[in-house]
DNA sequence: TTCCAGGGGTAGA
DNA sequence: TCTACCCATGGA
């Protein structure tokens, strides 16, 4: 096994225990986050080392840590590949100024500043992005992770890790073959269908990285998709940084009565009407607001970091 | 058995 | 635009 040790600047606002913690994905294969040693892995695929095992922690001010094992050995546009992944992985590319000036003055959200809170924990592809946003659709939450575990099985191994399959693999299976492997149900196709797309072309979601391209632009494309509504499209721009939808899914919907409405059932339109007067940054107050008390003591135990 | 998950598609009103 | 129903699967 050969070994790489590399340290990825980090903006100064950055906070590696709230990116990893801001939502589920690190439960998710390929991610793996171990809680005692505040370690966040993953296996990736290296154009020219192949398979490699990623592993990242908080590294000295201003930095991340990333250790890469491979099987054979690494080459510079190896490094170059582990170093957008990071960066996209745990958004060090985001600038949160606008969402912290948006909240400052607000007792009650002053804990997002003082966390560094606000930046999502991102796979390096949009296309697994996806992928798990599908698998998060009417479904339990240990369904997801199930799912993910599976799909992940059918990537390439590395030291007891998997990479996640690519859509060039998930579109070489047959349908029934999918469902077998996955147990994805009546999402299957949708997959699938998702997977041909990138695969031949026809959609390229790695554009929706541009930060120059229209959100609704990048809406429009995943709406367009079998199987992605206004949940998945608003959940997979939160994962680009883009907050101006409302990712409300049942878990936000019963968070929000609890915590925001008095116990008393808020429909969509209340939930919007409650976040409208922070503009652009509506969607990340929403999530923070309902996962504080989830996020909060994950925080106050990893201690403040990088 | 029945219900329902970090919803979405469709038909019919 | 709104509502009702269906969709695979698995855990409670």
């Amino acid at each position: 096994m050969n070994d790489l040790d590399l340290e990825i600047a980090a903006p100064a606002d950055f906070s590696f225990a709230a990116t990893v913690f801001s939502h589920g994905w690190r439960r998710l294969a390929p991610f793996e986050y171990d809680d005692e040693a505040g370690v966040l892995y993953r296996a990736e695929r290296l154009p020219i080392a192949g398979p490699a095992v990623m592993r990242m922690s908080p590294g000295g001010p201003g930095s991340v840590r990333v250790q890469v094992t491979t099987a054979r050995s690494l080459e510079d546009a190896d490094a170059g590949v582990v170093s957008r992944a990071v960066v996209r992985c745990l958004g060090l590319d985001r600038d949160l100024t606008g969402f912290y000036e948006a909240i400052a003055g607000e007792p009650r959200r002053k804990w997002m500043i003082d966390h560094r809170a606000g930046r999502m924990l991102a796979s390096p592809t949009l296309w697994e992005d996806l992928v798990k946003t599908l698998a998060t659709t009417n479904i339990s939450w240990s369904g997801t992770m199930a799912a993910c575990g599976r799909l992940t099985l059918l990537g390439p191994e590395i030291d007891g890790r998997r990479c996640f399959p690519t859509p060039s693999e998930i579109s070489a299976m047959e349908v029934e073959e999918l469902a077998e492997a996955t147990r994805l149900g009546y999402r299957v196709p949708c997959l699938r269908a998702l997977a041909s797309a990138i695969h031949s072309g026809d959609l390229d979601p790695e554009c929706w990285k541009d930060p120059a391209l229209d959100t609704d632009e990048i809406a429009r494309q995943i709406l367009a998709l079998k199987g992605f509504g206004p949940y998945a499209a608003a959940n997979v721009l939160k994962l680009l940084g883009r907050h101006e939808r409302l990712a409300i899914d049942s878990s936000v919907r019963e968070r929000f009565r609890i915590l925001i409405n008095d116990g008393v059932k808020p429909s969509d339109s209340d939930i919007e009407r409650c976040y409208e007067p922070f503009g652009r940054w509506r969607g990340l107050v929403m999530w923070l607001d309902v996962m504080k008390p989830h996020l909060l003591p994950n925080l106050e135990k990893a201690g403040q970091t990088t």
